[in-house]
DNA sequence: CTGAAAGCGCTTACAG
DNA sequence: CTGAAAGCGCTTACAG
């Protein structure tokens, strides 16, 4: 994998700071202030732009904080104001991290910076109890969950205790607040455009997470299958998008099959491909109306990423709002609803 | 956009927590103490797994910090121990963000992760001044930052004064670290590929940021074909990935034009399509090999972002150890190596 | 094994 | 307009 990387580590050695002991990077208010022969209070109230202060002071003692590089200490700042100078919010990841969800992201860190937000990432690989608890440690202002696992309910509890509003993103449960698109739509969606092509025996692909999305789909597509009647309907799920090219070309040895369903257009590129080269007639349709699916001509089901993420970004700020405000807490449930994008395939 | 998309609200009113003052969600060691009839001192050595505790005190005390959902103050931690409980790496992105960036910072915080470190993302959108500020303020580990534009000199020697390394990702300055790709070498493999498919004129499309990236790839690309000789190069910069099918269609009515390098895989996406509709007998070559590209029979030239992702992570981790174990700062300076992908386009 | 006290760097009434 | 002081929540010698 590595081999053809050439790499080149090229050492400079750096000259030290010079000796000089307020160098160090600790520049705290009292050094300022002695400096500029104030008190430190006096130094606090310019550093935070309070109206009563001499000109003259307050010049001399910004002219001082620059001149020793000072910046404040966030810590310190946070211990007596109870909050962040700049709000951030916790993004909760699980492990399987599809293209979509990296659309996803960065639609909603767009908005969440348009409203002075920064976004901190983590992980849920290892369950996610120490992250909620890291997340309250550092007085996060807000945390979303992107996809499955949902928040388990010790963790639900303390952030409710600690009053950090949680949003679920991709993935719903009636007690909680969430966003996201309707799957079981979406398959009935996709069920819909094969039966309207007159394929009698469907297999549906999906990867082999027991995501929430993915028990979704399948029942969507199951129940629109039975309701239509005749037709043979089969479920498989492969471990990655890389071995779909493989999977589907061994699947199109059954010549009776004459439609697939893939969960995601990256798996269905792969169904493509097959199915050009063995000349087969077969339709095929995938998820997510990502961008190259235009070009290859393959039907989809679109759910935009930019209206998931922005929508889940301003939902995220009218709970923080709300908190602010004091006002109860209520649950915001957002149900989107995806389109069928047809390209004859 | 958004015409199609449902949304339902879903109003609960949920009960207040009952009003017991301790129920605020800031409950302190001072609390717990009190609970326990013991000092602040022993329940902060229980709480950080102190040696020198009774065993009964000890059950005591962590018995009643569970019961009051006590959460530890991180800002409060970090005033005195000067240092964060979990190291947390700022990753500085640039406005435009293209799929190879997400790749990127998704292979980088896999990495990270796995050493234990956090990411926290910023914008650079409105100039990083604020944000160096704010990482510092903050007392961040380390700064990555892809791709354009580098910090300016003012920002570097403000982290440097406070001794947090940075890394440039997919950028390369002599007088730093950095660790990039070769994209001079690779737009010469590309310009290689189409002189050896007896290429005469040739167009090179990218987008219209000025990054150093482009630059190079411009300047490689044409060294190259003048080199060469005999070889007629344009070049052009487009605005978005959306327009390049269109454009490519005009610029293929151009009976002479018989290759065309796009500096994007995304980008050759539209042009693949645009000349199996002429029917024209043009040679095209893309840059990143994304996954796709495989099933669009794209030849491209190859750039991992696991690899570029992971050593990235490596590297500052690297750095975070020189600073910590107080060697001398040194500079880290990694040059990838392209591959190019023939896929006979 | 444990309590009392100092101190981390800052903000903010309070009293001039 | 400004200084001295209290206090945010925690850790850690210090002295028992």
């Amino acid at each position: 994998m590595e081999t053809f990387a050439f790499v080149c580590y090229n050492f400079h050695l750096l000259m030290d700071f010079k000796a000089d002991d307020r160098v160090s990077g600790k520049v705290t208010i009292k050094d300022i202030a002695a400096k500029a022969g104030v008190g430190i209070g006096t130094v606090s109230r310019v550093l935070n732009n309070s109206p009563n202060v001499k000109d003259s002071t307050r010049e001399e003692v910004l002219r001082i904080a620059k001149e020793l590089n000072y910046v404040p200490n966030g810590a310190a700042r946070m211990l007596v104001r109870q909050s962040h100078s700049t709000a951030t919010v916790g993004l909760l990841l699980p492990v399987v991290e599809n293209q979509f969800f990296f659309e996803l992201i960065k639609h909603i860190h767009a908005c969440l910076k348009n409203h002075q937000f920064n976004i901190m990432i983590f992980s849920t690989d290892h369950g996610h109890e120490s992250v909620v608890h890291h997340i309250i440690e550092q007085r996060l202002t807000a945390v979303l969950t992107l996809g499955d696992p949902p928040l388990t309910a010790a963790e639900q509890e303390i952030l409710n205790f600690h009053k950090i509003p949680f949003l679920y993103v991709d993935y719903h449960d009636a007690d909680s607040s969430y966003i996201t698109y309707d799957s079981v739509k979406g398959s009935v969606m996709a069920a819909d455009y094969l039966i309207s092509r007159q394929c009698k025996k469907i297999m549906m692909i999906g990867l082999t997470d027991r995501s929430q999305q993915q028990i979704d789909r399948f029942q969507g597509f199951r129940r629109r299958a039975e309701e239509t009647g005749g037709i043979h309907v089969s479920e498989l799920c492969i471990n990655s998008e890389e071995e779909c090219y493989d999977i589907s070309l061994s699947l199109l040895n059954d010549q009776s099959l004459d439609g697939i369903f893939y969960f995601s257009d990256t798996l269905a590129y792969g169904g493509i491909q097959a199915r050009m080269e063995c000349g087969r007639d077969v339709s095929i349709i995938g998820y997510d109306d990502i961008f190259p699916s235009k070009f290859m001509k393959l039907s989809t089901i679109r759910q935009s990423a930019e209206i998931l993420g922005t929508r889940a970004a301003e939902m995220v700020i009218e709970m923080v709002r709300q908190r602010e405000d004091g006002e109860e807490k209520q649950l915001l449930q957002t149900v989107l609803q995806p389109e069928i994008i047809d390209r004859n395939s």
